[in-house]
DNA sequence: TGCGTATGTCAACGCGCGTTGACAAATGGG
DNA sequence: CCCATTTGTCAACGCGCGTTGACATACGCA
């Protein structure tokens, strides 16, 4: 999983399975969870690892501290192999909301990118491995320099719709059945898509 | 300004103006230049205090303590008298992200909700007055709950977009002059306006 | 001029945080 | 069985935070 433990040689057995992943697992589940709901400074280590029972200085032994669990939280969660498929990948975002099995943890993502995009302690981290690991990919899927706005106002009115429908709640996206967002959705991310821009060059 | 003081009972001798006021004032300013960048919890009354050169207790004097002084920044920052004048609700807020005298004030307080959004101290206090004193009326004069999903929309791409441009700073978005964004963000507003609901009652 | 109030300064408190290192317990190959 | 390595536990540290209360100074009216 994560490479970014590099301060610890860790010699591998193969064969087996090091107890110590499983505590590992634990913290970044917990800490996955903690991380998509509130930002970087407002998580505690503390908060993270006493939900699964584990010791906080265990914490600092395998990530080396809080900034390599939260790194090592994104290599997890921008893994996602489907986007980079064959398919079209805007299809398959919107097949993501759509789908109710995949769609929590698709939008936990998204708030993750909300909640800490304004960090000031992992703005930075978090743009370049967006831009890395998500912008640069699509845009490349899509056709290069050119869909660059379209995929802007994509991603614009995806964060913004999961914001006013997740953390203000306003009425009128909040209060309404998932299907009726997925239209409210689709109708915004249809006009991103659709919109062209002058003097392309 | 703000009525919330109401642990003091101050004494007005109205003639003159208290001089208490200049530095509640200086206090308020630096206030909501933090608090609209960076979150609540981020935020440290040691910061705001001294970039004025205020000293940190009189914080706690004037307002109470730091959820004084963040709801003091809302008073201020919610008044805008504007938004409520005669003219369509809309145009008066595209009008202000187009001008670029009264943008970066306006974005200032799109950028205060974003950050705050999430933030568990203050979120819901957030959410309140937001209600109050942006959605409330402006569904009042859009013609009441059936706007709700419209209104919702347009808040959602204005968020969305300025959290692009502006804290994840992608590009297609951020990396283009101010005209250009405008053409974008009065696409993204149209869509959401122009968004039929089914069977809406 | 004197005095009560308004205003500002300063040091200290308790709290939770991330991190560290010493130490105990469990584990597993020789 | 033994002992080196892995894994977990615990207490302590220094830090910055918001808040408080005691104290010093400035002000304005009598």
């Amino acid at each position: 999983m994560s490479t970014r433990v590099d301060k610890w040689v860790i010699r591998d057995t193969p064969t087996v399975m090091r107890k110590s992943e499983i505590t590992r697992e634990k913290l970044l589940t917990s800490a996955t969870r903690a991380f998509c709901v509130q930002s970087y400074s407002n998580v505690s280590l503390r908060g993270i690892a006493k939900d699964p029972g584990v010791d906080v200085a265990l914490v600092s032994r395998y990530f080396g501290g809080k900034m390599g669990l939260f790194q090592a939280m994104l290599d997890d969660v921008f893994a996602w192999p489907e986007m980079m498929s064959g398919d079209d990948p805007v299809e398959v975002a919107i097949a993501k909301y759509t789908d109710p099995d995949t769609a929590d943890a698709h939008m936990s993502v998204i708030r993750m990118i909300v909640v800490n995009g304004a960090d000031p302690e992992v703005g930075d981290i978090l743009r370049e491995r967006l831009r890395e690991m998500l912008v640069d990919p699509m845009l490349a899927k899509m056709g290069g320099e050119r869909a660059a706005p379209n995929l802007a106002m994509f991603i614009a009115v995806t964060l913004g719709a999961a914001m006013v429908r997740h953390t203000l709640r306003l009425p009128g996206m909040a209060d309404t059945q998932p299907e009726a967002y997925a239209m409210q959705l689709r109708h915004l991310i249809d006009a991103a898509l659709r919109f062209e821009s002058p003097a392309s060059e």
